[in-house]
DNA sequence: TTAATTAAAGATAAATTTGTCTTTTAATAT
DNA sequence: ATATTAAAAGACAAATTTATCTTTAATTAA
């Protein structure tokens, strides 16, 4: 019935996102996951979630190794570091919560646009919430089990 | 640097909500406004922008008259009841602030993803925000001056 | 009634995002 | 050294969003 469906986030970070929190849980266990795990248990394709996959190896979030037993893991010290908004960042940038809600150009307290008192609560909102959260505290929820990265069958 | 460039709304939104922001200060002075002013004013592309407008008097946000003296306006009683999100509904959906953050099928205060209370003050504050900001605010505070539609010139 | 005006509708095209496939590079094991 | 494994890189294709163009329908003015 709408003319768009707009998510917060791109596919690419949705997925990006999901990945990183998948190879957090796997990290912590101290496997390594290639990219074939790592597509199936988050639900996405396997090319397109590699293109992500190098996006954020090449921004140090996530540490990737060729070869035999190779694949994607996240350090000990890496995963207490990494918060959500360095994921983000790197794919969707900082337009979500920096940009104008409509789109000016030019939109600051000095010359907003009409929305822009009404965005900046949500904007600042956003902008804590992403620089607080941690990749461990998403992971660490997933390994606990109160949290999920996909639909449970009936006998798990 | 980044992957995409993602704003909160669509393109399309942003150019409805500027449009229906420009029309409404015109109606407020008893003017109707055509498709060529309208995208003039708020710096869009003119059949884009029109498309946007058939969407908006579809959904009975906009009133359009054709002919001579014809084109958009929003009458007394409706600048007042029309809220922020009745444009994006119609143009976004609503899966930005009811959709899950990582785009889960599934996802629920029963079955919650990762980042699902920490998307939840968010996404009720942007409903919050959409649903009880109405277009008479938001024209009115571009009547006033305290808010713009686009850059100013030097001699404006 | 005819001409002029303006939005609506439909078809098409460009740009961006998403998704796929193939080749290359690096690491490990034999 | 050679074969195997797995990510990186690059080229390509599909889908979606954004943008444009043309024709039609409705309204007003003469």
């Amino acid at each position: 019935m709408e003319f768009n469906q707009l998510y917060m986030f791109s596919k690419a970070c949705e997925y990006g996102i999901r990945a990183s929190i998948f190879i957090a849980t796997k990290s912590s266990e101290g496997v390594r996951v290639g990219i074939k795990d790592v597509s199936k248990e988050i639900d996405s394709p396997e090319p397109f979630t590699a293109k992500i996959m190098q996006i954020l190896t090449k921004n140090g979030i996530i540490a990737s190794a060729k070869g035999v037993g190779g694949g994607f893991e996240v350090s000990k010290e890496a995963v207490k570091s990494i918060k959500l908004i360095q994921i983000v960042d790197a794919i969707d940038g900082n337009t979500i919560y920096k940009g104008c809600g409509i789109g000016l150009k030019e939109c600051s307290e000095t010359h907003p646009c009409p929305v822009h008192n009404e965005f900046k609560k949500i904007r600042e909102l956003l902008l804590t919430m992403l620089t607080n959260t941690t990749l461990e505290e998403l992971a660490s929820g997933v390994n606990s089990g109160d949290f999920h990265l996909k639909i449970l069958n009936k006998n798990e």
